[in-house]
RNA sequence: GGGGCAUUAGCUCAGUUGGCUAGAGCGUUUGACUGGCAGUCAAGAGGUCAUCGGUUCGAUUCCGAUAUGCUCCA
């Protein structure tokens, strides 16, 4: 059976069972901070269970594209060695929402396994949690009770907590699960040793494909569990695994799945899959984290260097290190596969094809600088041999530094020092690596206190802020957030008109007012649909109702930002071609920036031209139409813009700034008519990553402000050169002439300066064969030294002392001519510090030539007269 | 968010107890050789040593801040 047809037939089932079916959510979570990537099947309908969200289906169906890098799951670093782990993989999952519950999960789980896949009843296994003392929880014998209507008794086990016991992360909803494991070893291993005895035993063929996770219970940030009003089930299954039974292979790189790229990937580098277990597993590496890195890019994420960017980043890396060391890549390669992928997977996730020009660009180019970023680490590592060529061992605090501060992967200083036959001391190594840990733990401490609930409601907060700045508001719950010893507190309300952070516009300030009290909103987020707004002190009074208040002004000049960012992202689309799509955008009360797709430097008169458009459209005084829940697919055929890497629901809103120009899916807050906005004027264009640029633009009053410092400095300008028609060319001769003047100045200079030290030759007193000269001149140090060069270009055997005084401070020079420099007696620098004593001063120099500085003048003639008696006893 | 590193010619980079007229390779300009291309040789142009402040007689060099980039950790 095809993969495709594998997945094709799980949505088919669970339909049948009045399922809907839905796409899975983008990869890169945006809304909530305890998590960075989808990382399970259930996290797109967090929501729904924390009863944050309304329940739109009660029975779903999908497949989530996940990936898990870290934490208890999974560690990048053993995807690869064995033949199941991966970053990223699919999750094909059936839920319900307070509908259906072990039962039905159990029985229907069972039906798609044996009667839809005909997976051999006698190779099935299956787990309920034992309880567990220390949670004060039972064994779950309900799930048992249901499983032994299916399967043999015998083939029932109880799992411990960590095994049968699922939560999502430190808090939020969990339960008991129920997993059903799969035994395909060959008949003889399985005559040797029962399944049973394998189960949970990370035996690579003896695997669970299924788990079933009964949700009940909501996880407190005291640890507590406390019962969830509705029960719902929440199941996963690995379909990469499922896929690696159902075409009874025995490992994930041999299904259909994999096997296109590690094919691919064979050829490039003229190697066969199988022969060699170090390159198989390079290759196993690279063709699981080309899916991983490729699917996130679609999605919106580029590669960076801090938050999800930079695990993206990590896992590209990484593959390009396999590549380089065992499969001899020495340039970009990843690139190449996107479009074996695209080939595989654009029926199912259609964006992989959509993007793929942009993702290979990506790829390639994070591939170059990272083989840019190897190439000087090694370079370093010799620097390190070669001063340290006496060392056996590498040292720890060196190869932790080559690290951390240069990026070279610690396992490719092993490799490079086992070949020279030197250690690496790994011992110091880690403990620079824990020590930075420590650090970045401390600073980015955090202690959210759980929420104290004050009126509670079901459901989400009802967003007012739409049409509304200012309404009245009951707090439902708060709570503390210490950060850096600062304290913060986080308030959610029953209705707000207050905008939070969400489609790149920034969140809404403003007061919360109650009587005497009055609480500033620093911020306004958006956490799983709750809006929270942050205040600076706690409610002393919850019981109020309270004056919610938006700051009036910057929510106008947003909105302004946000309405131009619009008629740009449209002008953009009319003079650069409708592949610019919008890749980031940053909207504040200050100004926007957009970040869009696009191949090359946008020119001068493309960027006048998108000026030129905007603005017209501004004057054309647009009304702006809003309309909400319309339905997806109306909104894309009135041409909407959706963004890839966003979610959206079945019905979204829609922003219109005339039906022919600009319409684009938007959550946001919109000026009334595109007149409000006043002026539009793009500050910069440049590129932030291949294929990637971005612009940051100006509106209203800051725009008027910018162009008036502008003119500002010219009209300076022009009054400078005494009203110029042409200031340009003005500035232009007036650098080529002052160009010419300075190359005079120093042609003059030299010559003074090789007159200078002709007549101070002449004055020379000769102390043997050696022309001597020691007297009080009057240029400044920087000529000294310059006369000292000269005179050493045209005579020989001469030693020159000058001293000088300016402003109270007194210096002197000592320079010698090369001939004598050769004999170790003469040296300028050794003269200088001791003739130095008597102007009370400091000083220092080469053999040929020194300086030095000091205050007291008076000592000027015994410094000379010391000089003179100190090369008389070099002689 | 926290730490480390870097910023020198158009590009890639050297530059140690603070004082060497700040260098190399590539590129560029001009000239010579060659039938042309390519090339070889010679000469030249090109630098606010990221910015601002401090220490010092003197800072590309030491210290601090800022900006930008890289990198590791979260």
């Amino acid at each position: 059976m095809k993969s495709s047809d594998i997945r094709k037939h799980f949505l088919d089932f669970f339909e049948s069972k009045g399922h809907q079916v839905v796409p899975g959510a983008p990869i890169v979570v945006k809304d909530d901070p305890t998590l960075l990537f989808i990382n399970a099947g259930m996290n797109q309908f967090k929501d729904v269970f924390l009863g944050n969200s309304p329940v739109q289906y009660s029975r779903i169906a999908d497949t989530q594209k996940c990936l898990r890098v870290s934490g208890k799951h999974n560690d990048l670093e053993e995807v690869g060695h064995d033949t199941y782990h991966h970053t990223l993989f699919e999750m094909l999952g059936n839920w319900s929402f307070g509908d259906y519950f072990k039962k039905e999960a159990i029985a229907w789980a069972w039906e798609l396994l044996t009667d839809v896949y005909k997976i051999d009843k006698n190779n099935l296994y299956v787990t309920v949690f034992g309880g567990d003392e220390s949670e004060g929880l039972e064994p779950d014998e309900e799930a048992r009770e249901f499983w032994k209507q299916h399967i043999a008794e015998d083939r029932i086990l109880y799992g411990s907590k960590k095994d049968n016991f699922w939560e999502m992360g430190e808090t939020g909803p969990c339960g008991p699960c129920s997993e059903i494991h799969v035994d395909i070893r060959s008949a003889e291993e399985k005559e040797k040793l029962s399944g049973r005895e394998l189960i949970n035993k990370d035996h690579p063929l003896v695997i669970e494909i299924w788990n079933l996770v009964f949700i009940q219970f909501n996880r407190m940030a005291n640890k507590n569990l406390v019962p969830l009003p509705h029960k719902h089930i929440d199941t996963g299954m690995g379909f990469e695994r499922l896929t690696m039974v159902l075409q009874g292979v025995q490992s994930n790189y041999d299904t259909d799945i994999f096997t296109p790229l590690i094919g691919q990937l064979a050829k490039m580098a003229g190697v066969q899959y199988g022969s060699d277990e170090k390159k198989d597993i390079a290759m196993r590496v690279i063709s699981d984290h080309i899916r991983a890195v490729a699917f996130t890019i679609a999605d919106g994420q580029l590669p960076s260097n801090t938050g999800a960017g930079y695990v993206i980043r990590r896992i590209l890396r990484r593959a390009v290190r396999y590549g380089f060391t065992f499969l001899g890549f020495e340039e970009a390669f990843m690139y190449q596969l996107v479009a074996v992928l695209v080939e595989q997977m654009k029926e199912v996730f259609p964006e992989i094809e959509k993007q793929q020009q942009l993702v290979e660009m990506v790829i390639r180019e994070e591939e170059q600088a990272f083989l840019r970023t190897l190439s000087q680490g090694v370079k370093r590592f010799e620097q390190y041999l070669e001063s340290n060529s006496d060392t056996q061992t590498i040292e720890g605090v060196f190869a932790f530094e080559l690290f951390d501060t240069f990026g070279f992967p610690i396992d490719l200083t092993q490799l490079m020092a086992r070949e020279k036959g030197l250690d690496v001391d790994m011992k110091g190594f880690q403990q620079g690596l824990s020590a930075q840990k420590e650090r970045s733990r401390k600073a980015a401490e955090l202690t959210t206190d759980d929420w104290i609930e004050v009126h509670p409601q079901d459901g989400t907060t009802l967003f007012l802020g739409y049409d509304r700045l200012q309404c009245e508001a009951r707090i439902v719950k708060y709570r503390k957030v210490v950060q850096k010893k600062q304290t913060f507190y986080e308030i959610v309300l029953d209705q707000t008109p207050f905008y939070a952070e969400s489609g790149g516009q920034v969140g809404d300030t403003g007061v919360l007012i109650a009587g005497d009290q009055k609480l500033q909103v620093l911020n306004t987020k958006k956490e799983n649909n709750l809006w929270v707004h942050v205040v600076d002190q706690a409610p002393k009074d919850v019981e109020p109702v309270y004056l919610a208040r938006v700051d009036e002004y910057k929510r106008r000049l947003t909105a302004n930002n946000h309405s131009a960012t619009h008629l740009m992202h449209a002008a953009l689309r009319q003079v650069l071609g409708t592949h610019v799509e919008q890749k980031g955008s940053l909207v504040d009360a200050d100004r926007l920036r957009f970040d869009f797709a696009h191949f090359a430097k946008m020119s001068p008169d493309e960027i006048k031209e998108v000026e030129k458009i905007v603005n017209r459209k501004i004057r054309e005084n647009i009304s702006g139409s809003i309309q909400f829940d319309v339905p997806i697919d109306e909104a894309r055929e009135m041409g909407a813009m959706a963004l890839f890497g966003e979610k959206y629901g079945d019905k979204v809103r829609v922003v219109t700034f005339d039906p022919e120009y600009s319409v684009e899916l938007c959550g946001g807050t919109h000026v009334l008519a595109t007149g409000q906005i006043g002026c539009f004027k793009i500050l910069s264009e440049g590129a932030i990553a291949a294929g990637v640029r971005r612009i940051e633009a100006v509106t209203a009053d800051k725009a008027e402000e910018f162009m008036n410092e502008q003119l500002e400095q010219i009209q300076e300008i022009k009054e400078l050169f005494k009203g110029a028609a042409q200031p340009v060319q003005s500035v232009t001769n007036l650098i080529q002439e002052h160009a010419g003047f300075q190359k005079e100045l120093e042609q003059l200079q030299k010559e003074k300066a090789l007159q200078s030290a002709r007549e101070l030759l002449q004055n020379s007193i000769k102390l043997g064969d050696v022309s001597f000269v020691a007297q009080k001149v009057s240029m400044d140090p920087g000529q000294t030294k310059n006369l000292m060069h000269q005179l050493r270009s045209i005579e020989n055997n001469w030693v020159v002392v000058l001293a000088m005084e300016q402003n109270g401070k007194v210096n002197l020079a000592v320079g010698i001519s090369d001939d004598l420099v050769q004999d170790d007696k003469f040296h300028a620098g050794k003269m200088i510090r001791e003739i130095t004593r008597y102007i009370k001063g400091g000083g220092g120099g080469q053999p040929h030539f020194a300086m030095a500085g000091g205050k007291d003048a008076s000592g000027i003639p015994q410094a000379l007269e010391a000089a003179h008696n100190m090369v008389k006893s070099w002689i």
